[in-house]
DNA sequence: TCTGGGGTCCTAGGACCC
DNA sequence: TCTGGGGTCCTAGGACCC
């Protein structure tokens, strides 16, 4: 017997559990997001889609399109909250379970027959499930792969169910069309489009060295497998190095050095309390500075003695930002620990000692108090504004 | 249309080592 | 003198996803 694979996708998510919480909504074009500038829309429903408003269109833009929708901020932790009810439900129907997003997880179900013996079946009940224990729909795609499952719980939404059979996986990618395919954004899409590619069809007639030299070693393998339906291995191993990131934009640009360092500050702090919430280590520190045009640098410092407290983080971050800083107005500014590493394997090292494991106390309880809103950046913050 | 925030992975060049 | 090949780490930038 061959794979089976579910792709389970939750229909406007954050929009939907509003709903769920305000039935009056219900009907009505909504957009979670702020309005005014520099903010986007970060999902709608689908009244509101019908205008054209969709994910990560600029709000500005949105209302333009829609003037009457309504707009509320999203609530993460509420959204987080029914994601688990969701996922439980989904966790105990088979055992190959895998959840990619708030939203998003994948099943397995191959080998599962006996239990299961009509997969479409089964996709029906477990959406129905997930509707009657939570009052949520969802789209779900099955397929032999979870590249084409996944395509396939976006063909038909919302509260859709589309069945690939095994062997029509490359007719289903021809209908899907090549701007859908995961993995091929916009800017891929026109370098195909500039050689002439518009279909997973003419993909299909490069030869997979031609691709390589085109696109690079592994973008020029994702392409001839995607093309042929193949799953070219997307969700296959576990995602393994892990960063810690924070960034701000700003509206207007920021200049005042006063300022950028109180933000530089805040968000030292802020990152490395979640690195220590995870007991994590960062290997580097690295700053992101995009200007008033849009251009964008980021400058990074992997340090011999290691980072281990947010005063490193901001120092470092300091030393970074002045080694590049045009001296414009900034638009964004952000900070991001990489190479993060399990903090209890230091622990059982050699190199762990006392000290700095009580320096990390220490420094845990401070950032604590500082998160409870005792903190002396909040003044700095105000005196700078 | 005027472009968020939090992530992952890939590439290319340089340093350094064997 | 004139110069290989492979591995690993670091850096900067970029593509992509939700």
């Amino acid at each position: 017997m061959g794979s089976v694979f579910f792709h389970i996708d939750l229909d406007a998510f954050f929009a939907s559990v509003e709903i769920l919480d305000h039935p009056e909504y219900r009907g009505k074009p909504l957009i979670i997001g702020t309005p005014g500038p520099r903010h986007v829309a970060s999902t709608c429903s689908y009244e509101a889609r019908k205008y054209g408003v969709h994910s990560a269109m600029p709000m500005t833009t949105a209302l333009k399109l829609c003037p009457d929708a309504l707009c509320v901020r999203g609530r993460m932790e509420r959204y987080s909250e029914k994601s688990h009810e969701v996922m439980s439900i989904i966790r105990s129907f088979a055992p190959g379970f895998l959840q990619v997003s708030v939203d998003e997880a994948f099943l397995d179900l191959t080998g599962m027959e006996r239990i299961y013996p009509l997969p479409g079946k089964a996709a029906r009940t477990l959406k129905e499930m997930i509707l009657s224990q939570t009052g949520l729909t969802a789209s779900i795609g099955v397929a032999s792969s979870r590249f084409i499952a996944k395509l396939a719980s976006d063909y038909r939404k919302p509260d859709g169910l589309t069945i690939v059979p095994p062997g029509k996986e490359e007719a289903f990618v021809d209908k899907v069309g090549l701007g859908k395919l995961w993995g091929i954004g916009d800017s891929t899409l026109s370098a195909l489009r500039r050689r002439g590619i518009t279909t997973a069809s003419a993909l299909r007639g490069y030869p997979l060295e031609d691709l390589r030299r085109m696109f690079g070693e592994k973008s020029g393998e994702y392409l001839y497998k995607a093309a042929r339906g193949i799953d070219p291995g997307i969700y296959s191993k576990e995602a393994k190095s892990r960063s810690i990131s924070t960034e701000r934009t700003f509206y207007p640009d920021v200049r005042d050095m006063d300022a950028i360092e109180t933000y530089l500050l805040e968000m030292a702090e802020e990152v490395m309390f979640r690195a220590l919430e995870e007991k994590k280590v960062p290997r580097t520190v690295s700053v992101k500075i995009r200007y008033g045009d849009f251009s964008t640098i980021t400058v990074q410092d992997t340090p011999q003695h290691g980072i281990y407290s947010s005063t490193d983080v901001y120092a470092i971050s300091k030393e970074l930002l002045s080694s590049r800083y045009r001296g414009e107005g900034i638009r964004l500014l952000g900070i991001a620990l990489q190479g993060v590493y399990d903090g209890e394997e230091i622990a059982q090292g050699e190199f762990f000692m006392e000290k700095e494991k009580k320096e990390r106390e220490l420094e845990k309880t401070i950032l604590t108090l500082g998160r409870k809103g005792s903190r002396l950046v909040r003044a700095r913050n105000l005196g700078s504004n």
